[in-house]
RNA sequence: UGGGGGUUGGUCUAAUGGUAGGACGACUGACUCUGAAUCAGUUAGUAGGGGUUCGAAUCCCUUACCCCCAGCCA
């Protein structure tokens, strides 16, 4: 950030001041996943906030695993994480570390910390620490354990080391102040036994430490100068500077800013974990989900992603984004940047009984109005077409600019037809219609000048290619799922058509080649990306998101 | 009834004692070979009550409501 440029949240205008009264000369952040789950929108709001803050500061930013607990984290993990990340569009070059890199490190101070009388090896169970540590309201009190010699913590605390104790059996705390009104402060446990295999220590360890006690000098030990996380870790502020300064080490200032929650959306782990184990969606990267592996599969561009976070802002504000704002932001990338197709999603046969039995037209079709260098692509006409069923209306109501009998509309980049008959089965069901066209129309121009109200999308029957189409929507019905009245869980309120599978659309022939990832706007119906179940045999298509529809809108009145 | 945070239109977010502004949504209208996009406009807000001040979203007092903390999780 320049001189002049003004801090566009509390957090860049904190770091400003630091870096204006000499509180630090330059600027280090840190992204620190724990590798125990695949990454959603919500650590993509904190990706950005860490790595992107680093950025407007022309500083460096970290990428560190924060894997202090063995028996929740997996390699797995790591690898989709870092692929998330790099998605968003973030480099962190050389800068990728583990908290279990600095487990030596971390075990030295610790017996600083009992050299200086700081910390102690407790001998109480779980539940006595519970006990001893009080409630909300009422002070803790001391362990009977707190005021062994420095000398029998050190020999305790190297025994554990050792694995000379079962898992749970003793831990070493930091000696602070039990009564506290903060209970973090009430002699937290630092390290813990657990005689585990750590995805990178291997079995080298049988203590580890806890969150507190690794994050703050994690953070140090990489000279980071802002670590910025969740509201949660307020509370724990107060710890985290006293660790670091009864280390004596560099000094990180935590700052703290409020985690996102989207609408109709739920972005706890323990609720996605359930939704995928219990078999609601396919997978982590079900298109529904909201983990970035999701959206990317569901076909939201990452500069989507990054504007809407952008939009959201920064506050201490709790709030919950609209996920039309997210739409928005993912439509207005699409609509600059997805080439054009027609598709016919719900066929209806239309015949023009005046065109030639046999005949096909290559009509020239635009890629993008948006994006000239596009180009343009031809598509075959013929006498025999597919139009979208809701594009016809036996009795149309007032304003249906589409066709009806007797009514002429415009078939994109074809000709003027106008409606002389339709056809119903024994059902009732309209099953063709028919109508003529105007030879003097071709492309969409009339040389008379004369104005259609309406233009609608077609595939020529005998060109059209079939695939599968599926149809994704929001994944719950009420705006905050993960808040609902007692008795309930956010399942009861599960869309139940948030998924919907079309095996009958009509694709123009053009899209024979699209591949995985490819992203297209049908025409008139929505943005569409080629999923990674696609072949050149069987396409298959994801809806990413409709196109606003204002027709839908003025029915719905 | 402990400690720590928070409260600005429907939603998110600015305004740092001096005209309460923007974005999304919703609603109008214009334009249009996508009922899309685009453009123009409308709607609507400082949680309540007191105080300080020429002037308060902002400072003070007070009330209400919301969130986080009692893992050997992060």
């Amino acid at each position: 950030m320049s001189e002049n440029t003004a801090p566009s949240n509390f957090i860049e205008e904190a770091i400003k001041e630091d870096l204006e009264n000499g509180r630090f000369d330059s600027v280090v952040t840190r992204f620190p996943p724990e590798p125990n789950g695949y990454l959603h929108i919500g650590h993509a709001k904190a990706i950005c906030i860490d790595f992107g803050t680093a950025e407007v500061f022309n500083g460096k930013y970290n990428l560190r695993f924060d894997d202090t607990n063995p028996v929740k984290e997996e390699t797995e993990f790591v690898d989709s994480i870092k692929e998330d990340i790099r998605w968003l569009g973030f480099d962190w070059e050389d800068r990728e570390y583990y908290a279990s890199d600095y487990f030596d490190q971390l075990y030295q101070w610790a017996v600083q910390l009992i050299q200086q009388g700081d910390a102690y090896v407790d001998d109480l169970s779980p539940d006595e620490i519970r006990e001893y540590r009080g409630s909300l309201t009422e002070p803790g009190k001391n362990s009977p354990y707190r005021d062994r010699s420095v000398e029998e913590n050190l020999d305790l605390f190297e025994k554990m080391k050792n694995g000379d104790f079962p898992d749970g059996s003793r831990v070493l705390r930091a000696k602070i102040d039990m009564s506290s009104g903060n209970i973090n402060m009430r002699d937290p446990v630092m390290y813990r036994i657990m005689h585990a295999h750590h995805h990178r220590t291997g079995d080298k360890w049988c203590i580890y430490p806890m969150y507190d006690y690794a994050h703050g000098q994690s953070d140090s030990l990489e000279g980071v100068t802002h670590s910025l996380c969740d509201l949660a870790y307020e509370a724990h502020r107060p710890l985290y500077d006293w660790f670091i300064e009864k280390l004596g080490i560099f000094h990180t200032r935590q700052i703290e800013f409020a985690r996102l929650k989207l609408s109709y959306t739920i972005l706890s782990k323990r609720f996605l974990k359930q939704l995928v184990h219990e078999k609601h969606v396919n997978g982590w990267d079900d298109p529904r989900m909201p983990t970035l592996s999701g959206m990317r599969r569901r076909g939201y561009p990452h500069q989507a992603v990054r504007d809407f976070i952008d939009r959201v802002g920064v506050a201490k504000n709790e709030s919950i984004a609209d996920i039309s704002l997210l739409e928005f932001c993912v439509r207005d990338i699409l609509n600059k940047e997805a080439n054009r197709v027609m598709v016919v999603l719900d066929p209806l046969k239309l015949v023009i009984t005046n065109y030639p039995e046999g005949k096909t037209e290559e009509m020239e079709a635009v890629n993008n109005p948006e994006d000239e260098s596009a180009g343009t692509r031809l598509v075959p006409f013929s006498r025999e077409l597919y139009i979208e069923r809701e594009d016809f209306e036996e009795n149309p109501p007032r304003k249906f600019f589409r066709l009806a009998p007797g009514q002429e509309v415009r078939l994109r980049y074809g000709y003027y037809v106008k409606c002389t008959d339709f056809v119903k089965d024994e059902n009732g069901t309209i099953t063709e219609v028919h109508c003529t066209y105007d030879p003097e129309t071709r492309g969409g121009y009339s040389p008379d000048g004369r104005k259609v109200k309406g233009t609608i999308h077609w595939v020529s029957a005998d060109h059209a290619l079939t695939a599968e189409i599926r149809n994704y929507d929001r994944l719950f019905n009420v705006p905050d799922p993960g808040n609902v009245p007692e008795g309930e869980t956010f399942l009861h309120h599960i869309n139940p058509n948030s998924y919907e599978l079309n095996l009958n659309a009509k694709l123009e022939p053009s899209l024979r080649t699209a591949k995985p990832g490819d992203r297209f706007q049908f025409e008139r119906k929505g943005y569409f990306a080629v999923d990674s179940d696609s072949t050149p045999d069987h396409l298959v298509f994801n809806r990413t998101v409709t196109l606003r529809d204002t027709w839908e809108k003025m029915q719905n009145k």
